[in-house]
DNA sequence: CGGTAAACGGACGCCCCCGTCCGGTTGGCT
DNA sequence: AGCCAACCGGACGGGGGCGTCCGTTTACCG
C-alpha cells in the first residue's frame, strides 16, 4: 500500500498531483460531514474531476479512506499520547475519552471508519490497535489509582465510542455539544465511587470482525 | 398483538389478508434484524408474495412500519406504565431505561424508527410523544427523590437511547449484553451523588425534525 | 518548439431498487 | 356449479451508483 507517493520526486505530473489533493479535500470534506456512503462518484464532482481520474487514483474505495483520514489516525495518536504523559492517569483518561469523543462527533466518517463499519482500511485498524493499546495501560494505572472502577473493560471504551457514533444532531455545533455532555455522563460513569453497584457483565463486541479487543491489561 | 385490522367484516378477501399478515411478518423480521433500509423487494420476497401485492396493502413505507411496529410501540408504553407506577421513582426510572435500552437492542429497526431516523410514521411519533411525557413525570419525582442527579435533562434520555442506537455486536445475544452494560453505566451517570461534578450542558437534539422534546418537567 | 507519454473525463454496460401496469388466477356467493 | 370481482405476481421503465474503456488533452523534456 502506498502511503507516500509524492517521496518519489516526479512520479507524478504537476496537474495529476493537483488532482489528487483535491479529492482528498473533497473526501474528507464529504465523509466528515456525510459518513462513508457517499457515492464516489460525489466525491469526484466536488473535487472537479471525472469518476475515471478518482478511480485511477484510488483504485478501490479503502485507498482512498486510509489517506483521507491519515491526519484524523495521528490526532487520535496525539491525543492518546497525551493523555498517557499526564502524571495523574484517572486526568489523563479523561481527557482521552473526551477528546476522542469530541474528534469523533467532528468527523463522522473517520468514526465509522475507526470503528470499521466499513470493511477494508487495514491502516486505520492498525492505528487503532495501537490507541488501543495505549489506552490500556493507561487504564490500568487509573484502576491502580483507585480512581477508575474495577470493574472496567477496555471493551467499554469501545462501547463508549459505539454509543457516541450514535449520537446524532442537527447541526455540528449541537453535535459536539452533545458529544461533550455524553462523554461527562460516561466519566462520571466510569470514576471508582463507594455507591456504584457493580455492572452488568461485558459483552464481547463485533470490532473490526477481527474477534475483541485482546490487550494484556487485565490478567 | 393485533390491531384492527379484522374489525370491518369482510373487508379483504381471505387470501388478503393471510398474505397481509405473512407480510407484516416478514417486515418485523427484516426490519428487527437489519434495520429499516431493507428494500422492500426484499421483505416481498421473504413474505413469498409479489412486490405489487405488497405495494397494494402497504402504498408508502410509512404504513407498513406503523404497523410493524405496533407491537414495539406498545410494549414501549407498558414499561413506562410498569416504571411510573413504581413506588419509588427511581428505582421505577432505572426500570424504564434498562427495558427500554433492551427492547431496542433486540430491535434496531425499531429503535431507528422510534427516533425517527426514517421521516414519517406518524404513528410512532405519537407513541413516542406519550412515553416522553410519562417519563418526564417520573424523572421529576425521582429528582425530588434526591436519586435523579438534579442537573438531569430529559433530553439526555434521547441522547441515551441514540446512544444505545450506536452499539452493535455480532449477535443478538451480544447486542442485548453489550446494551445491559451500557444501561448500568448510564443508570449510575444520572444517578445524584455528592461525588458528581456538573455535567456539560445540554444539546438540542435533532429529534424527529420538531424541536426538541418538549415536556412540562423543568419548571 | 515539437514529440511523446502520461493524465483527463465523457460515455458505456452492469446491477439493484423503486413504483406501476396488466393478463391470469382464485376466493366467495348464489 | 358457475360467475364476477377482488386479488395476485411477473414484467416494465425510470433512476442511480459502480467500475472501465478510449479518444482527447496537456504537462514535461530535449
Amino acid at each position: 500500500m502506498r502511503v507516500v507517493t509524492d517521496r518519489l520526486p516526479h512520479a507524478l505530473r504537476s496537474d495529476a498531483l493537483d488532482n489528487r489533493e483535491r479529492i482528498l479535500d473533497a473526501a474528507r470534506a464529504l465523509f466528515s460531514a456525510d459518513g462513508l456512503d457517499v457515492p464516489l462518484r460525489e466525491v469526484a464532482r466536488r473535487a472537479g474531476v471525472g469518476p475515471a481520474t478518482l478511480y485511477r487514483h484510488f483504485p478501490t474505495k479503502r485507498t482512498l479512506l486510509a489517506e483521507a483520514f491519515a491526519d484524523q489516525l495521528h490526532a487520535c495518536r496525539a491525543i492518546v499520547d497525551e493523555g498517557c504523559a499526564d502524571p495523574d492517569p484517572w486526568r489523563g483518561l479523561c481527557l482521552v475519552i473526551e477528546r476522542i469523543c469530541e474528534l469523533h462527533a467532528r468527523d463522522r466518517g473517520f468514526t465509522e471508519a475507526f470503528l470499521s463499519a466499513y470493511p477494508g482500511a487495514e491502516d486505520l485498524a492498525a492505528g487503532r490497535a495501537y490507541t488501543v493499546r495505549a489506552v490500556a495501560g493507561l487504564a490500568r494505572r487509573a484502576k491502580e489509582a483507585g480512581r477508575l472502577r474495577s470493574d472496567f473493560v477496555l471493551d467499554d471504551l469501545i462501547l463508549v465510542l459505539m454509543a457516541n457514533k450514535g449520537i446524532r444532531a442537527a447541526s455540528a455545533a449541537s453535535q459536539v455539544k452533545a458529544s461533550r455532555r455524553f462523554a461527562g455522563l460516561v466519566i462520571q460513569a466510569f470514576e471508582a465511587c463507594p455507591r456504584h453497584a457493580p455492572l452488568p457483565p461485558a459483552a464481547r463486541l463485533a470490532s473490526a470482525g477481527r474477534g475483541p479487543v485482546d490487550d494484556g491489561s487485565t490478567p
